[in-house]
DNA sequence: GCCAACGTTGGC
DNA sequence: GCCAACGTTGGC
């Protein structure tokens, strides 16, 4: 069991569009950096739990929980000229990209903004705060629990 | 809208 | 393999 962190911008896919997707599940297409994509390649099992993060919010924070519910599988995003997640050095033999679905838990009881996590001494060393461009990251067992204490939330 | 941080690309 | 140029992320 792993736990994770992963962006999303409200203003593109919100944790309320997550909920009204069918089943409350989506493929998390679109990520095409590679540290996030070995995260979800070779690390990521069905099962792992997500924070899930509004990034470019006002205020960014976490505003829910998720659930991997897939294996990785290839993002087929980068193979339609007409996305703008089009990849053209993407072999549909040997895809670049992968993807994971996601499914919708809860949401946290109490937001937990960008600001109170950086203020949180016990939360120093968490991936978000430390590799602020990635859109996927690692959170530890202690920091998963810090940040539902925060969010006054039980999984 | 600005810009710091930083990942990627491509020439050499 | 180095590194300058460039593009993107995302907080503010």
């Amino acid at each position: 069991m792993n736990y994770w962190l992963m962006k999303s911008e409200p203003d593109a896919f919100s944790i309320d569009d997550l909920k009204n997707c069918p089943k409350g599940t989506e493929h998390w297409d679109g990520i095409r950096n590679y540290t996030a994509r070995n995260f979800m390649r070779d690390e990521m099992a069905v099962g792992d739990l997500v924070l899930f993060y509004h990034s470019n919010a006002k205020p960014p924070g976490v505003v829910g929980i998720a659930k991997v519910v897939s294996k990785p599988y290839p993002d087929h995003t980068a193979f339609d000229n007409s996305s703008k997640y089009f990849d053209p050095k993407s072999d549909p033999d040997n895809p670049r990209w992968v993807m994971v679905d996601i499914k919708y838990i809860k949401k946290v009881k109490q937001f937990v903004s960008l600001a109170e996590l950086k203020a949180n001494p016990k939360l120093s060393d968490m991936m978000l705060l430390t590799h602020s461009r990635l859109s996927i990251s690692k959170v530890t067992e202690d920091q998963w629990e810090e940040v539902l204490k925060m969010a006054q939330t039980k999984v």
